[in-house]
DNA sequence: ATGGTAGGAAGCCTA
């Protein structure tokens, strides 16, 4: 089962670059991430047309998840659990083939010296308790999405450009490094000591330059970790027309 | 040191 994960930056603008992908990358399951659109937004029939079935967790302009899987989706989860005054669309989870998957959106955190910072953390605390009670089904669990955190240097073209951003400041990557210890896997690090990004920004010509980041993981439970094959990190759809600025980063599990 | 780009909503906010 090859699992991806990718954040569209909308997916009503990036509707043809996700046609392309549905149909070149012969994914079962694709985690979107902002979506930034109501559920009813979302382009469904073609989708559909593809042979996907689609489960989503939309919102007005921010935000929205979904999950796609040309597998039924059963049990669906929409919001991450922990604080019921939250309202922003950044979580859902299902299970697909006996496979427990999330579609993650955390918050970026910046400019730390306002709510948000606070806010990115808390919002990590809470995933954090949520992955701990999803670790004790011991069966195979995929945390993916675009965590806004750069676990690690050498995951960035250049950490002084970053030192300070909430996506390098060591409450995140220990935050992160807790989902690690408590157990999951961050399936591109175990299984390549490559140097790759998923990310780009707009500006600067930071694509061009390859100044990138990675920041789009999948955290695999023990179980989900035994079954990985291979993993990947599909730049194409970065460089075409129109592009999100996030790249897909994807795995296989055999099942 | 600053401003550069993209998307959505509506004439700014988020990233």
């Amino acid at each position: 089962m090859k699992i991806a994960c990718w954040n569209v930056n909308s997916v009503k603008a990036r509707l043809p670059r996700l046609i392309d992908y549905l149909t070149e990358s012969s994914v079962d399951v694709l985690c979107l991430q902002e979506l930034k659109t109501i559920d009813e937004g979302f382009p469904r029939e073609e989708v559909e047309a593809l042979g996907y079935h689609i489960e989503t967790h939309g919102q007005k302009t921010y935000n929205g998840v979904a999950i796609l899987s040309k597998f039924p989706i059963e049990d669906v989860l929409r919001g991450l659990p922990g604080d019921d005054s939250d309202e922003q669309a950044r979580y859902i989870e299902a299970t697909i083939n006996g496979v427990r998957i999330a579609s993650i959106y955390l918050p970026n955190g910046n400019p730390v010296d306002t709510e948000k910072f606070p806010y990115k953390l808390g919002w990590m605390d809470r995933l954090i308790s949520h992955a701990e009670k999803l670790l004790t089904s011991e069966t195979p669990v995929v945390l993916s999405g675009d965590y806004n955190v750069i676990p690690q240097d050498e995951d960035c073209y250049d950490a002084k450009a970053w030192e300070g951003d909430a996506l390098t400041r060591p409450e995140s990557r220990h935050k992160f490094r807790q989902l690690l210890n408590m157990g999951y896997t961050d399936a591109y690090r175990s299984f390549t000591p490559d140097i790759n990004y998923t990310f780009w920004d707009y500006q600067r010509g930071a694509w061009q330059k390859d100044n990138g980041i990675r920041i789009d993981h999948l955290l695999l439970s023990p179980q989900a970790a035994d079954q990985l094959t291979n993993v990947g990190i599909d730049k194409a759809p970065r460089g075409q027309e129109r592009p999100s600025d996030h790249t897909p980063i994807w795995i296989t599990l055999d099942l």
